[in-house]
RNA sequence: UCGGGGAUCGUUCAAUUGGCAGGACAUCGGGUUUUGAUCCCGACAAUGGAGGUUCGAGCCCUCCUCCCCGAACCA
């Protein structure tokens, strides 16, 4: 547990405050369970991340258990791949499960209940197809009709529904239906479908199944079967918990029934986080697959570089509540910073290269420059992380940002005249610059103060400006990938309905030829540096010499530029 | 239209349950600095509206407005 964590576990909230006097007055005998229950049939987000977080919490705030259960009633849809990406992206977050369930697990208790509901009288075979059902079901401020199949008779309700079992009907011809109210305020109590015909082998049944239950008549029922004692779920399902806990309280279920407690899913700005509209921007090729780095999924998110602990420490702070939220980016960026900050190693990066020249560097006997190795800190945060070594001669790459033939107000960095620091280098003095047709500058000459070494000046004399840089000679070649918003607007799609129209259409800058110092060649794959004065940088687990920003520094001169440009 | 939920600084989460409306992020200003980073200090800024109860209302009551969810054999 972090400190954030450990903050927000002192923290109260409505659910929270739910469990404490649940365990006060002994209503599951003091115990707290909860579980985390995806479908498997998309992957993580930064959505499911947050009440992942919850679940987890709350159970080990009570010295509860937490379990994950695949909900896993629409063989349709799912699939074991997402399974296996679920299990990995949910260790990555850093939670282990006490158990790992299905619901499918529970398919024959569940039938065997259906069963029992039917020789109750509360559930009947409906012989209609969907679109009668839904006709009959009425609607807002219209009740429902009854079905004409509504009150057939036991017998015949318990041999069909065993013959929609044994597969002896068509897909969409008949399901069960449980026998509520059909004029129910509530449309979820309107007869909901319990089950339905689905010609599907499942991922963990096979073809033993010829129906599946519906996520109403499972996931409730699933609760009590795994002892689950506060189920968590978002807004959306509010509607859902009458039906939850009429089904529990028709059934033979021993003990104290689990109850359902709603929350806001986690909004962020800039981006979308419904698995429909993720999907969308994947199939259409917006992005390059699940693990695009401008994606909001964990697979994303870590490849792009976010610690797993930033993610929770976030989802630790924004807490839980019953406000539809969008949550600014910015805030989860702040959360990543700053354990990046911390917890990075500083490397030098040049991304938009110009060339250099020290005009007074020494020779060697031969007429050669020579090479002198600095030494830099690691990592100035953390003294632990020790320090390294960096060639520096007289030929450098300096970032194009960082040389103005004509230099703007409160711009500090070099230009004609001008004396600059390189990082951990020395102090230089740029005396012209070579520049092609356009003006643009391609060639920068400087002399430099051989008392300097290492960057201070024994006369005790300021420099406004302290510029990175990397040796020519030593340099590797990377390719750096830039990351904007994907969207361009806060809430993409408010306008239109379609997200799609709010791209932003340079959400990815390619970098190439981008110079890097030598040490970043050991970059090991998925680390984070922090390119010293540009930003946080990930190694791409699968290209070597490739690098996408994780997020910038905060940039004071961008924000004064920006100024400038809008008077 | 009916049912359910919601509305507090720009954003988001708080407010000891009726007692001086606080924090974070953002923004703005300043200090430190061999990263215009980090760090430190300061400032700005809110209870959707109208009534009512009360010594006292963000909190309780009434009415209004606005927002979200719900009419899959999805979850």
């Amino acid at each position: 547990m972090t400190e954030n964590e450990r903050d927000a576990a002192l923290k109260s909230d409505y659910i929270r405050d739910l469990v404490a006097a649940d365990t006060a007055s002994g209503r599951f005998d003091g115990r707290v369970q909860t579980r985390f229950p995806p479908e498997p049939n998309g992957y993580l987000h930064i959505g499911h991340a947050k009440a992942i977080c919850l679940d987890f919490a709350l159970a080990a705030e009570h010295q509860g258990v937490c379990n994950l259960r695949f909900d896993d009633t629409n063989p349709s849809t799912e699939d074991v791949s997402y399974v296996d990406a679920i299990l990995e992206d949910l260790k990555w977050l850093g939670f282990t499960p006490a158990s790992v369930f299905h619901s499918s697990d529970y398919f024959e208790q569940l039938y065997e209940w259906a069963e029992f509901l039917i020789m109750r009288e509360l559930a009947y075979v409906d012989d209609q197809g969907p679109e009668a059902v839904a006709e009959q079901r009425g609607g807002f401020g219209r009740p429902g009709v009854d079905s004409p199949f509504r009150s057939r008779s036991t017998d015949e309700n318990l041999d069909l529904f065993r013959r929609m079992r044994a597969g002896e009907f068509a897909q969409g011809s008949r399901v069960l239906r449980a026998k509520i109210d059909m004029q129910h305020e509530n449309m979820q109590m309107r007869d909901p479908v319990m089950y339905r015909i689905r010609e599907e082998t499942h991922h963990r049944t096979g073809d033993s199944w010829s129906i599946y239950p519906t996520y109403d008549w499972a996931h409730g029922q699933s609760d009590a079967i795994e002892g689950v004692t506060h189920s968590l779920c978002s807004l959306e399902f509010s509607d859902n918990r009458e039906l939850y806990d009429w089904y529990l309280s028709q059934l033979p279920i021993e003990g104290p029934l689990p109850y359902q407690t709603e929350f806001a899913r986690l909004e962020l700005t800039h981006t979308v986080t419904s698995k429909r509209q993720l999907k969308e921007l994947v199939t259409a090729g917006v992005v390059d697959g699940w693990e695009d780095p401008r994606l909001p999924t964990l697979r994303a998110l870590r490849r792009r570089g976010y610690p797993a602990s930033s993610i929770r420490d976030f989802c630790a702070f924004i807490g839980v509540a019953r406000t539809n939220a969008r949550h600014d980016v910015e805030l989860l960026e702040s959360f990543v910073r700053t354990e990046l900050n911390r917890s990075s190693l500083r490397r030098m990066a040049v991304l938009k290269p110009l060339k250099l020249i020290i005009t007074n560097w020494p020779t060697d006997a031969d007429g050669m420059p020579v090479t002198d190795d600095r030494t830099l800190a690691n990592n100035p945060e953390n003294e632990d992380d020790g320090t390294r070594t960096v060639p520096f001669s007289n030929e450098l790459w300096i970032e194009h940002d960082d040389f103005k033939m004509e230099p703007p107000p409160k711009y500090f960095r070099l230009s004609p005249g001008r004396e600059v620091r390189l990082r951990g280098g020395y102090l230089i003095t740029c005396t012209d610059a070579v520049c092609d047709e356009d003006g643009t500058p391609i060639e920068v000459r400087c002399t430099y103060d051989p008392a300097t070494a290492g960057g201070a000046a024994p006369d005790g004399r300021k420099v406004k400006a302290t510029i990175h840089w990397v040796d020519a000679k030593s340099a590797v070649d990377g390719t750096v990938a830039l990351y904007e918003r994907l969207f361009a607007t806060k809430s993409p799609g408010e306008d239109t309905g379609q997200p799609i129209d709010d791209l932003n259409d340079e959400s990815r800058t390619l970098m190439e030829g981008c110079k890097l110092e030598p040490a970043l060649a050991n970059t090991r794959s998925g680390q984070v540096v922090q390119f010293e004065r540009l930003g946080y940088f990930a190694a791409d687990p699968d290209h070597k010499m490739l690098f996408h920003r994780t997020v910038g520094l905060r940039d004071e001169w961008a924000r004064l530029e920006k100024q400038a440009k809008g008077q």
